[in-house]
RNA sequence: GGGCCGUUAACUCAGUCGGUAGAGUAUCUGCCUUUUAAGCAGAGAGUCGCGCGUUCGAGCCGCGCACGGCCCA
């Protein structure tokens, strides 16, 4: 949005401010004062009544709707907290104030002074005593009735869309309150936030493309984290037997409706304890999260009712395929098998070094994901596919591992960690092969974390949630771009 | 990466068969001191996303590109 491209309405606008400016008013003062946010005077009225009306109130924020007569005018003016209604009449504020006034647009900033009343249809209304000008706006504000809709003009200039549409304000409060509870319910359980890595030398934790980047100074190139996890277990060896982070994680792959380059994660990790503990701690933590923020366990999801009241229900990896994929279970360990079953039904699977699981993993997502609306428990992940968590005891190919999906998504991973460091070693070098034949999105081997297992780390269960997925959830949105401020765009030739 | 759809005034959108670009809101001017999407009268406002082509003539047809949306991978 070059600042070349004046049209006439701004250059309207330019002609006020100065002429604004040649009457000697100041276009961006900081010197007034507020008494009053239009929460606090709403609870005045609320508390006084009639009474209300005999405080003088200092208040200030953005006109959004300017209904002018010759001699008076109504506006509404919105601060961070509320919209309330003024009354500026020319006897009032005085013939010269008026004629200033005159010159104000809608999307300009005021100061009003002045007593509450009501009008005749019985709206609270501060009549003025006097009016300042706080800050000209040199662009109009998109139009109030139909407000902004164009996709492209509220992601690039989300400050109007948060402006305009209130929903998508009530999104992002809400975000902020669903993140605000996780914390509070982590916190209350021990858990110690902190911050770890943005950038490391091997992008570990999880199967995907980094972003690289380069320190100059050291003259090292340095990937952005693709997940916390393999630091907050140094952190767990190192005494910190529960932790949390929220924080960006970065992948470098396709933007969709359920992908940003660029997302948040929680992942807590709590020393001895198991998956099992964690599913049930889930299960908890998201009904308290939901209490906190909807006030009840249940809520609409894209038209189906999602209920948060446990238990949910725990499946295998293999049953769900079997019973909602109509994968015959004697496929489960042929791999060309699989790739003809995938053919079959249309599912795009890359041949490459892809073994079983990783094909049975993709399949998954195909044909079970989808289904999964109630919130599900899918447990018993495949250890080729699982290179963190730990085996199994009864059967050394699957991994104490699950992962919940709700809404036909996922919304969470989790898994006792593997905290043998030969194993550990072990599944890195097959992660390094699988690399070699062409998995791109493979494990690195990262020597420092098998270090530091070597050392010790207690048995211990983590898990990873999807915030922006959780949001899209208790939001009903439908794409991730609307949960995230500002997600991320081409950008456009200019 | 592929398919489909979209891009016209500040905003939301029409635009017929290819024949000089439209509406509502907003803005400006005049009237208007209790309005609520205020009202009445009048006016101004456009790189029809960008480029090339077809045509006497392109917002409209063709090709390419950019950006966005949805679906698929």
């Amino acid at each position: 949005m070059p600042a070349e491209d004046i049209n006439q309405l701004m250059r309207q606008r330019r002609r006020k401010a100065e002429a604004l400016t040649q009457e000697g008013v100041p276009l961006y003062p900081n010197d007034f004062r507020v008494s009053h946010t239009v929460a606090q005077a709403r609870h005045l009225i609320e508390e006084s009544g009639e009474e209300a009306g005999r405080t003088v109130l200092s208040m200030a924020g953005r006109i959004v709707g300017l209904r002018s007569f010759g001699k008076a005018a109504f506006l509404h003016f919105k601060d961070g907290t509320g919209k309330l209604q003024a009354y500026i009449k020319r006897d009032g504020i005085g013939p010269e104030a008026y004629g200033q006034f005159k010159k104000y647009d809608v999307g300009d900033f005021i100061g009003l002074k002045g007593t509450l009343f009501q009008t005749k249809t019985g709206e609270w209304t501060l009549l003025a005593t006097q009016v300042r000008l706080l800050c000209k706006a040199l662009r109009p504000l998109p139009e109030k009735f139909h407000g902004l809709r164009d996709p492209e003009k509220r992601f690039r200039q989300r400050y109007l869309d948060l402006l305009m549409n209130t929903r998508v304000r009530d999104v992002f409060i809400k975000r902020a309150a669903i993140v605000q509870a996780f914390r509070d319910f982590l916190r209350q359980r021990d858990f110690l936030e902190v911050e770890t890595p943005m950038m490391q030398p091997i992008a570990g934790g999880a199967e995907a493309e980094p972003f690289k980047t380069h320190h100059n100074a050291l003259g090292i190139d340095l990937f952005l984290r693709i997940a916390p996890e393999l630091y907050l277990k140094r952190l767990v060896v190192g005494g910190f037997d529960r932790v949390f982070e929220v924080n960006r994680n970065f992948r470098n792959e396709g933007i969709s409706t359920r992908h940003n380059p660029e997302f948040t994660m929680l992942e807590f990790y709590m020393a001895y304890a198991t998956h099992e503990d964690l599913m049930s701690l889930t299960e908890e933590m998201f009904r308290d999260v939901a209490r906190r923020v909807l006030g009840r366990t249940s809520f609409m999801y894209q038209g189906n009712e999602i209920v948060l009241d446990g238990p949910w229900p725990r499946l295998s990896l293999t049953d769900a395929l079997r019973d909602l994929g109509g994968l015959d279970p004697v496929l489960f360990h042929d791999r060309d098998g699989l790739l003809d079953f995938a053919r079959a039904k249309e599912i795009h699977v890359e041949k490459k070094g892809k073994h079983c699981g990783k094909i049975l993993a993709k399949l998954f997502d195909a044909l079970v994901e989808p289904q999964l609306i109630a919130p599900t428990f899918i447990v018993d992940y495949p250890v080729e596919i699982s290179p963190l968590a730990r085996r199994s005891d009864s059967d050394p190919d699957v991994t104490e591992r699950f992962e919940l999906f709700i809404g036909g998504s996922e919304i969470a991973n989790g898994f006792s960690e593997l905290n043998d460091p030969i194993d550990q070693k072990a599944r890195f070098l097959a992660q390094m092969a699988a690399r070699r034949e062409g998995d791109e999105e493979a494990h690195h081997m990262d020597e420092d974390y098998i270090t530091a297992l070597e050392y010790g780390m207690p048995p211990t269960a983590g898990e990873g949630v999807g915030i922006d997925r959780l949001v899209m959830l208790f939001t009903d949105m439908s794409s991730i771009r609307e949960v995230i401020l500002f997600p991320l765009l081409r950008q456009t030739g200019r």
